[in-house]
DNA sequence: CGGCAGTACTG
DNA sequence: CAGTAC
DNA sequence: GCCG
């Protein structure tokens, strides 16, 4: 949620919710109007970026000065035009048509946001209020219809909903994704099956299916309903006749006898023995955002009900949706115009200076780029659609990054940050933790700072920071450095260094009058060292240092043989910075796993493949094995080496067992980098679902009884392909080496 | 004012 | 449980 | 230390 968060994820995966672009959205349009009106530069497209724009500029150069610097907001722009196209063409018309009110307790308005968030991102339209003669379906999330929710619907009774609507419990959202999962998965079948350049898009996207499609057939209602009694034993005209659970048929089924021939074909309206109530607009089924939910809930945005807890935040939700609903607002717009502003103010200061080097901004639209929304066609011939072939090592070239204009002020707050790193504590924790976020802005951050007010427009930099930023500026340091700069922390910073040495140990140790690694390895003061800080101290030149991918490889391949010859079958992948392509990794993450087609799987296989590799002289110390090394999801660390070559060096190995289900979201997971993951992680929990290394999981179900309670962490969806879990999450596919934030 | 990820291994 | 690492 |  932090705001640099926002940024990092955005920048790349391109994959935030429209909800969080709100603020940063608001607040340039905001504070960068009247510029940007005047700036003259306003009507162009982001197609015409780039050469145009730099000759434009000359003309244009006599404008005033911004009174803030949109170089983030920029960013903003382009990635909300993007998520638009985005996350709105993957899920959009899961719902579409229906009209729900969400009856929901309110204790947990992480949980209420999610489901709304939920729903309204699948194309439905959530009501402020409960209004019969709009709501097409009543959703609970609650175990019981008990009066206490009813009143929020100003009713006493289920008896006053009128039978049209109806209502359906929570799990019922749960299957509609489901089943939206299970049609991927016959497609990914079939991808496997045919082999490659399936095109998955056009089978896959839920709108490219009539709306309702992944409804649950009519026979699995009962399982959903909210109070089954109220609903009756109906004239819907049930179809018994056969139906295999084939998701091709569903559709075929619902019309033949579900849906009377008005509401009918295209439209999801649960409701046939009804005509749909709402507006007639949704009758054609054609998903028409913006247009047919304006009707229904615009009285209640002039008028938020204050005895309806909820209302403040429906509208919330509603302005959300609204954002997601009309891509050509004249917000979007603004930004759109303030985004060209930008790049032309750019290149007017910079005097063509980032001709030759990548300039910051390019490089940003080269990981935004992905999907070619739609920019400088220049720039396209370096990427080809959906081909493999990438080649991930020549890709970021590190050193080639523009000169930062604020280089003496990272420089020192890194330093300080460091400081802070060091110590122990929570304080000095998180002011490492607010530096290291603070100063990656400001890395990117194009301009030479030139008042607290500027400095503190970048995200992640507040008060004290921006003081500080000041005074590194005017007067080249910055006395807090001195003041922090103890004379302990060079001794701790040393004994950290240690593998298995943290902040409480160091300063134990310094305490204990420890002054070298001499006193620590020879147990003075009392020193106790544990089997990790033994081999860690023992190894301490080697595990300061970086290895060549080049080793990584190396390793790799000496490992791979021992593995295939416990087992043909096992998989075996080099996962982490050398999947992102890095030139130099900290260590080497190799994931293990095994189909189970034929029924066997990777248990045991670990243990096996760690025994030979000791025996073979590559694995030569362990630091961290597993409880259970038989389990199929354990992680190992330890310590290993090139066999049979002279000066080789003692590198850091983990090996991660994952079960075959899982590899897809365990790849995402190992391979990072961390920045991505916690984007990744963020969108996935503002659609509603929830992302970590063993799947994608939709719907969290609680106890019955006892709401605090999670039963279960929702239903797996996804977790087999990184694909599909990027698909479901709208986020562009992007390679390994696309995956870096962090520079 | 509380959150800032969440989990597994060691001793 | 605290500490550490990922 | 920043953010909401």
């Amino acid at each position: 949620m932090a705001l640099e968060e926002r940024i990092a994820s955005h920048r790349t995966s391109g994959s935030l919710s429209s909800k969080t672009m709100k603020r940063p959205t608001d607040k340039a349009s905001k504070e960068k109007t009247d510029d940007v009106v005047k700036s003259g530069a306003t009507t162009k497209t982001s197609k015409q970026r780039g050469e145009s724009s730099r000759k434009a500029a000359a003309s244009i150069q006599p404008k005033p000065e911004p009174k803030i610097e949109p170089t983030t907001y920029a960013q903003y722009v382009k990635q909300a035009r993007k998520e638009q196209s985005q996350s709105a063409a993957t899920t959009q018309n899961l719902f579409a048509g229906m009209i729900i009110y969400l009856l929901i307790a309110d204790d947990d308005m992480e949980d209420v946001r999610c489901k709304v968030d939920c729903l309204i991102v699948h194309g439905a339209k959530v009501l402020l209020y409960y209004r019969p003669e709009a709501c097409t379906h009543i959703i609970t999330a609650e175990p019981s219809l008990d009066p206490s929710l009813l009143v929020r619907m100003r009713i006493d009774s289920v008896d006053e909903i009128p039978k049209h609507i109806k209502i359906f419990n929570w799990n019922f959202v749960v299957s509609v994704l489901n089943n939206l999962i299970a049609a991927e998965s016959q497609i990914y079948a079939k991808k496997a099956a045919q082999g490659r350049n399936y095109n998955v898009a056009d089978e896959i996207l839920p709108e490219n299916r009539p709306p309702g499609y992944f409804i649950p057939p009519q026979e699995l209602w009962p399982e959903y309903f909210a109070c089954p009694e109220r609903e009756g034993s109906p004239k819907l005209g049930i179809d018994v006749h056969q139906r295999n659970s084939q998701t091709a048929d569903m559709i075929d089924s619902k019309e033949a006898t579900a849906s009377p021939p008005h509401a009918a074909a295209a439209s999801p309206s649960l409701s046939p023995d009804a005509p749909n109530p709402g507006s007639a607009s949704d009758a054609n089924g054609v998903p028409t955002p913006g247009s047919s939910s304006d009707t229904p809930e615009k009285p209640a945005s002039t008028n938020i009900d204050p005895s309806d807890p909820l209302a403040e935040f429906y509208e919330q939700a509603k302005k959300d949706r609204v954002k997601e609903n009309a891509p050509a607002a004249p917000n979007a717009q603004l930004l759109n115009d303030i985004a060209n502003w930008w790049d032309l103010k750019q290149d007017v200061g910079k005097e063509g200076k980032e001709e030759k080097e990548g300039a910051w901004w390019d490089r940003a639209e080269e990981t935004e780029d992905e999907d070619g929304v739609e920019d400088s066609p220049v720039k396209k011939g370096k990427k080809k659609r959906g081909k493999r072939g990438f080649t991930c090592d020549i890709k970021p070239a590190p050193g080639a990054r523009g000169p930062c204009p604020n280089q003496d002020v990272v420089d020192t707050l890194t330093e300080l940050m460091g400081l802070h790193k060091v110590k122990p504590g929570d304080d000095h924790h998180w002011r490492a933790f607010s530096y290291q976020k603070s100063l990656k802005a400001i890395r990117d951050y194009p301009h030479r700072i030139r008042s607290v007010k500027e400095a503190k427009k970048i995200p992640g930099v507040g008060e004290k920071t921006a003081d500080k930023i000041m005074e590194i500026i005017h007067t080249g340091n910055l006395r807090r450095l001195h003041h922090e700069h103890t004379e302990d922390v060079d001794v701790l910073r040393l004994f950290q260094g240690i593998y298995g040495v943290g902040q409480a140990t160091a300063v134990n140790w310094y305490a204990w009058g420890c002054r070298t690694l001499e006193d620590i390895k020879e147990g003075k003061h009392g020193v106790k060292l544990t089997t990790c800080q033994k081999i860690g101290l023992k190894y301490y030149d080697d595990l300061q240092l970086r290895m060549p991918r080049e080793e990584v490889q190396a390793l790799f391949d000496v490992i791979v043989p021992y593995a295939r010859r416990i087992d043909p079958k096992l998989e075996l992948r080099a996962m982490g910075s050398f999947r992102r392509g890095k030139k130099d990794c900290g260590d080497i993450d190799i994931m293990i796993t095994r189909p189970t087609d034929d029924g066997e799987t990777h248990a045991g296989a670990l243990r096996e493949l760690l025994l030979k590799l000791h025996r073979a002289d590559i694995l030569t110390e362990d630091l961290a094995v597993p409880d259970d090394l038989d389990d199929p999801e354990c992680v190992y660390h330890g310590l290993c080496h090139l066999p049979k070559t002279p000066g080789a060096k003692q590198r850091r190995i983990d090996f991660l067992a994952v079960p075959w289900k899982s590899r897809g979201a365990a790849l995402i997971y190992y391979t990072g980098d961390d920045i991505f993951n916690r984007a990744m992680r963020y969108k996935a929990g503002s659609m509603g679902y929830s992302l970590n290394q063993k799947g994608l999981y939709a719907g969290v179900v609680r106890d019955v009884h006892d709401r605090r309670i999670k039963t279960n962490r929702g239903n797996i969806i996804a977790s087999e392909t990184e694909e599909e879990i990027f698909k479901i999450l709208g986020v562009p596919w992007q390679e390994p080496c696309e995956r870096v934030r962090n520079h």
